[in-house]
DNA sequence: AACTTTCGTTGATCTATGTCAATTTACATG
DNA sequence: CATGTAAATTGACATAGATCAACGAAAGTT
């Protein structure tokens, strides 16, 4: 199982601040948990739980969903390797959504509530929250412009790079992808039907964009994907 | 000009720490700049002008866009009293959209800059900027969650709805509402074409559900608006 | 291994909404 | 006040993508 680097992950201020704060500095021991295993399928946490960590995508991938008005779920995001989760429960109190692991994984676990517990935190600690909180924001709002007004074509291909992009920042190749989320939750994420899915990505295969066999996708023209995602 | 009280204000957290904040704590004067006038069209700041301040509405209203591909402006979000502007531009150093008023406007102006340059930074401070981090995020979400996979009739009535319990929660009823953006604004920010935003507010109003004349909005019957907008 | 269930693909329709066009209304400017 | 420009409305039409349906391929279960 590939793991990203400590240097790549959204955690790393975060864990930057812990790891250099002096023994007397205010930080309670066992706060960051380093690389637990998360087995396919098993829930980080689910919507409404009470907050108490966040979360390293150290290796593997996961998703989050929200129950839909029909009780079918919603997927709203993915998470691979050096992304963070859970972020947004530290204002709320509760998460807003439920996590769980799309195939044999590991996390790093950030113990916010007993930093809070700790009393007095170190300012540190704060500036590395802060800036964590800042990306997260960064990232939400590419994410809702991407979608909305997007034809399906161009949402999948603006799909497919980003996960190429996030692939290359954690530093393997960005020509071979996995997949690890079935279709249907990629339609569900894009506010497309499966089966409009489906079509998209034979079509982009027919013209010489991808090649695709089972979960696995290889890039095979990444500027004319970049002119679908962009031009209409 | 109908003002926000400020403890309905996004800022609030911060203002409360400021002005509680003794003399000698390490925060600067003149960091937060009451009530500064904007007239109709002004500008706040433009895409990528380097990040200074965040702004709270306390009166009037504004928009945010970005550019788009054929030079059109896409609207993504507006900004009424109580709300915070510019938050995400504290990670990235830059803002990510341009922010202009809609009519004559007031805001509270944070110099975060400064609050930076004063080196010690109060923790307080810092927890404030966390709270209000959170918020955003946790906001981005929901209107994130809303804008997919919802049809034209969905987000206008969810739209409508979150106009109507922005101006609730800030003192003024929940019945008469102010538009104060043009159709084509509302089409852009919900991913419509503005002749559809008009049929679907026309039919709206066939059905009893709105009154609507020029820039006044009345809901004549929230119950159903709520149905339209979660059930399909 | 046999069975069941889930997942992915493909085809045939149907419909919501975008696009084009014409008209009306509101607004700004001389 | 008159005139020009932009915004809003309404209608006619085109089409992207949802829905319904059928089938084959994986994958999980007994």
């Amino acid at each position: 199982m590939l793991e990203v680097a400590c240097s790549e992950c959204g955690l790393d201020p975060m864990c930057q601040v812990l790891d250099y704060a002096a023994p007397g500095s205010g930080v309670p021991s066992g706060i960051l948990l380093r690389r637990q295993p998360v087995e396919k399928g098993e829930r980080l946490f689910r919507v409404d739980q009470p907050f108490a960590a966040v979360y390293a995508v150290k290796s593997g991938s996961f998703k989050a969903t929200v129950p839909d008005l029909n009780r079918r779920e919603r997927v709203i995001g993915f998470y691979l390797p050096g992304d963070l989760i859970g972020t947004d429960g530290m204002a709320n109190r509760h998460y807003s959504y439920s996590v769980r692991a799309l195939e044999a994984s590991s996390v790093c676990v950030l113990d916010i509530s007993r930093l809070e517990q700790s009393g007095r935190s170190v300012e540190a600690v704060q500036r590395a929250l802060i800036e964590m909180l800042g990306q997260e924001i960064a990232l939400n709002h590419a994410v809702t412009i991407s979608l909305i007004r997007q034809n399906a074509e161009q949402r999948l291909a603006a799909f497919i790079l980003a996960l190429a992009i996030r692939s290359s920042l954690r530093g393997l190749g960005n020509k071979r992808l996995y997949l690890c989320m079935s279709r249907s939750d990629i339609a569900s994420y894009l506010g497309l039907a499966r089966e409009t899915v489906s079509r998209v990505l034979t079509r982009f295969q027919k013209d010489g964009l991808i090649r695709l066999r089972k979960q696995s996708l290889i890039l095979l023209c990444q500027e004319k994907l970049q002119q679908v995602a962009t031009f209409r």
